[in-house]
DNA sequence: CCTACCGATCGGTAGG
DNA sequence: CCTACCGATCGGTAGG
């Protein structure tokens, strides 16, 4: 029971420091500024996190692990592989609007990572990357897609769906389907007519 | 004479700044760290600027400014609306590449702006949207392009070409203008086949 | 979970 | 352009 209640504050620290990072930046957030926002003083959260770094660090790979976890979900289907490039770019929009916060912190925070979580985070986008690079690869040796350069294609997939967070709001003209469809379209079937 | 050196130091530390804060970030940046790239201790940087805010002032409106004349020269030729929009992105491919450190900074840290330099700053990057959108609007109008949504297009595309400088390297397997290629016929023709 | 406080570092100024 | 320094704020700890 008193675990629970230690987890639940915990969480609570994690998920308003994911919208003040994002908001702020890693830097431009204090403990002090985290703390009135979680309705704590802030060396009242150390019974909570070990560190600052440390609440970075936990944002951050709950996000990469979610990416790799699915990926090799999507990688184990018999779909085509424009179907399986669909359901990365999928789930890219998914967790963009389901958890923004996080998601942007691991974008663009990641870099503030201590020596060795940096390392590991960085390695873990490689292998993300390898592998959806991959998928892309084998779709133009299938026939499936344009012969492209297959980096281009994958961070052109990956820029086009990261920017959802900052400029998609729910209820402001455009559902997250009819958001996801446009992008789908543009992404394979490009503009031109 | 005085004035040259002066002129010329101010854009050594303009310039170091924006590689910089591109690397670590504005809050992640220090006035003495900028002081070691420079050459110079923190405190002399101050008879050439006037406060670190200033830097990134300066550093932000030099990249919105020329977008900005940009797009008037390009709304000005006779080109047709799929050629506008392509001489847009290869603004973005270029500046991307001849200035990235200044682009980036212009793309992350703007939000570090003193409040009324980023009312301004908003305001500048919304009027040069509302451009390229409208670029795209009357291009769908004329038939030139798939009817897609305005608003998604244009940050699909604004996205696609924002993280160039990430990934890109030169000389690293693929040049600029192959970069540009891939990058248009992605953007214009999909990836599907 | 709070008060009180630590050493370090910040942006910037004074004075030369 | 430097030395010396300011008040403010930082992440974090001690002790209760």
């Amino acid at each position: 029971m008193a675990k629970k209640v230690k987890n639940n504050k915990r969480q609570l620290i994690l998920d308003e420091a994911a919208k003040l990072f994002k908001a702020k930046g890693f830097g431009g957030t204090s403990m002090r500024d985290l703390g009135a926002q979680v309705g704590m003083e802030a060396a009242s959260m150390y019974n909570h996190i070990n560190s600052k770094d440390e609440i970075l660090e936990i944002i951050c790979f709950h996000v990469s692990d979610t990416y790799i976890s699915q990926l090799a979900q999507i990688e184990q289907t018999q779909a085509s592989y424009v179907d399986k490039i669909k359901a990365l770019i999928h789930l890219h929009i998914r967790l963009m609007i389901e958890d923004g916060a996080a998601v942007s912190v691991a974008n663009n925070d990641w870099k503030y990572l201590t020596a060795d979580k940096l390392e590991a985070f960085k390695q873990a986008r490689k292998n993300y990357e390898k592998g959806f690079a991959a998928l892309i690869e084998q779709g133009i040796a299938a026939g499936e897609l344009q012969p492209v350069n297959t980096s281009v294609a994958l961070f052109t997939i990956l820029s086009a769906v990261r920017w959802v967070e900052l400029w998609y709001r729910p209820g402001r003209g455009i559902t997250a389907e009819e958001l996801e469809e446009n992008i789908m379209t543009l992404l394979l079937n490009g503009l031109a007519k």
